[in-house]
DNA sequence: CGCCAGGCCTTAC
DNA sequence: GTAAGGCATGGC
């Protein structure tokens, strides 16, 4: 086992794993307390992550980050949780408007992730009218269902399935597993993935549109589900993905920004949160309102 | 029981 | 291009 820390003065603006990780972009983390998604927070509890054949534990402590791993989890932990974020710049950049600014203030050290495109393409699948508790035991059960094991400190982990081992489950087997109406979304996305169809990560180099309008072309991908894995696995920072909690603000407290097309107000809402970080923005807006630490008010 | 959850698909206009 | 209806499942 590898160990090691990484000093607070490295994270600029700050950084909670818990707000990070329980904030509903990321499914592929396991809690050491078993409490993932409880809205409880556990200052000693470990977080864990297998990923590229690796195991990473990760928790706060005064000093900084403390990690474990089968490996040298430094970059890992850099570049996934995004460490090197300014958060400071970002929240300055941020547009001077009210419920952003509680929203930051509330959430201080909740960081944007960046993970795996067919990990969260698929994840996201699974998101359509679903709670994020729900998600988080959906990818959980992929995972552990068709994913590679992996051996760390005496226990078993398992990373995501690739596509070729995804694309070998049954649509009969994945509404065993609970996925409901999205089974053979994931199927058929994971089939084409693995046969070289497409693939999410030929997006990463496309115009930020053309990125969300060629993600559509995977099964049970419409914008929506487009945009948020352009925003937390392919590095469009402007991508505001346009759910029901958003939506509800918009109603509520941007009603200017509604011009009825998905196309036409998430560009208002986009320029509304600042352009180019509005997907940060829109992160810690949704994690405000979705764990309800201020009331979204009806439309007047 | 009804309603809702980080929506998408098909069909009809 | 936009609008309506169907769709699995579990928690409240």
């Amino acid at each position: 086992m590898e160990t090691g820390e990484i000093p607070s003065d490295e994270l600029a603006g700050g950084f909670s794993p818990y707000l990070t990780i329980e904030s509903g972009q990321t499914y592929r983390w396991t809690r050491s307390d078993g409490e993932l998604y409880s809205g409880r927070r556990a200052p000693d509890a470990w977080y864990e992550l297998a990923i590229d054949g690796e195991v990473v534990r990760v928790r706060s402590i005064e000093t900084g980050l403390e990690w474990r791993s089968t490996t040298d989890a430094a970059p890992i932990l850099r570049r996934r949780l995004r460490l090197d974020d300014d958060l400071d710049r970002i929240v300055d950049a941020a547009p001077d408007d009210p419920l952003v600014e509680r929203a930051f203030d509330a959430h201080r050290g909740l960081r944007l992730v960046a993970d795996p495109a067919f990990d969260t393409l698929i994840s996201f699948i699974c998101s359509a009218q679903m709670r994020v508790e729900r998600i988080n035991s959906m990818v959980d059960a992929l995972a552990r269902e068709y994913g590679t094991e992996i051996a760390f400190d005496g226990r078993i982990y398992h990373d995501f399935p690739t596509p070729a081992q995804l694309a070998r489950a049954t649509e009969t087997e994945l509404r065993d597993l609970g996925l409901g109406y999205r089974a053979p979304y994931v199927v058929e996305t994971a089939r084409m993935v693995a046969d070289g169809e497409a693939h999410p990560a030929e997006a990463r180099e496309m115009p930020y549109e053309d990125a969300r309008e060629y993600l559509t072309r995977f099964v049970g991908v419409g914008e929506k589900v487009a945009d948020c894995a352009l925003l937390f696995s392919l590095g469009f920072d402007e991508a505001v993905p346009l759910d029901t909690w958003i939506r509800k603000a918009i109603a509520s407290r941007y009603p200017e920004c509604d011009r009825g097309s998905y196309a036409a107000t998430s560009r208002a809402i986009r320029d509304r949160f600042g352009g180019e970080y509005a997907g940060y923005v829109q992160t810690y807006v949704f994690h405000h309102l979705r764990t309800g630490a201020e009331p979204v008010e009806p439309p007047t």
